[in-house]
DNA sequence: GTCTATATTGCGATAGAC
DNA sequence: GTCTATCGCAATATAGAC
């Protein structure tokens, strides 16, 4: 059975947004990566700012059911932890495109990012300080660990990593081609930073 | 004095470049920032990326003559790795533009990627695997510490967190003024996380 | 729902006067 | 070195046939 034309565009869209950002991709060659006629971008989505925005939510949403089920678990803190790296990096394994997306839209924010990123993440992504504030309160991790900054330095391990392997794979090109060993580093450096001696 | 029209593009070009990405950006703002005439950028730099290069240019200038100082440091691995957090943290506070231009490279990479990024980094970014490697040496950091994997971890830390702020500004107002805040914990959860106990 | 054809706008670049 | 005027082109969007 064919994939509709919905479907077929937003698959077809997702890497040339991911790769060009918005302004650097043309309805034409949308179009033409989808092999659709380019007015079925404006007949569906009512223009390419619309199927802008159908590829990020499309993709948004992924992350964010699975965040979600993160801040459900009732695993300790070290091991919701660890729950939420490997499921970030999973994410990132998965659906290599999210994070290119999601750059573009920190760097270049359509309205798209006032209106649905700011609130989603909102409400997924306190869990993480109350995680670590537990932490503290167990008295497992350390009394000077800031709950908010120690948790913006843990995303930003397990995130960018991906963001800048292009160049990293360049850098050293045989070295960093195993994404379990950099993830083992992340866990076994940041749980042993955060606990308490 | 007044600037020269070739001081007043770049600098006009930084904030648009950085917020808009290249192909976002058009001759015509870029000129109107500056108060130039649009034909000027085809005269003093042969076109939009040719100015586009030499801004990218004039802030990697200081990012890697800063990296330089660090890397002839002679301190011990933990304090050289503390000035390593210092001076790039320090270089973001300082030149906001730079992070979101490198980001607008890694997404949609010029010709200035391959040319000018990668050969500049991979001279200068090979002292932190080995700042770590000799930590490992000398007892000070544990065995299973992977030099490169736990560099990767430390440049996240260092340079995510800006990436990131705007949205973060969002999510917690009035919680994440505190640059100085956040690399105290970086030090802290990493220099912890990395030693030998 | 999909196509062709086209309207309209804005782009980057340059010729030529000063 | 700077200006005006404009060329040629590619952009998005849409009207109207099927």
């Amino acid at each position: 059975m064919d994939k509709d034309t919905r479907e077929k565009l937003i698959e077809a869209a997702t890497p040339l947004f991911a790769w060009k950002g918005f302004a650097g991709a043309s309805i034409r060659e949308l179009a033409k990566a989808a092999d659709v006629n380019s007015a079925l971008i404006s007949y569906h989505f009512g223009g390419k700012e619309g199927l802008y925005a159908a590829v990020l939510h499309t993709h948004l949403t992924h992350l964010l059911s699975a965040l979600e089920q993160v801040s459900r678990s009732t695993a300790d803190p070290e091991e919701r932890i660890r729950l939420f790296i490997k499921t970030v990096s999973d994410i990132h394994k998965e659906k290599p495109f999210l994070l290119r997306l999601l750059q573009g839209e920190l760097i270049n924010p359509s309205v798209y990012f006032e209106k649905v990123l700011v609130t989603s993440f909102k409400k997924l992504i306190t869990f993480l300080p109350a995680t670590v504030a537990e932490g503290k309160d167990l008295g497992k991790f350390a009394p000077d660990i800031h709950p908010l900054y120690a948790s913006v330095a843990l995303v930003s391990m397990v995130n960018f990593y991906f963001i800048i392997r292009p160049l990293a794979e360049q850098i050293f090109p045989q070295d960093l081609n195993r994404d379990e060993e950099y993830i083992k580093q992340v866990a076994r450096i940041y749980l042993k930073g955060v606990k308490e001696e």
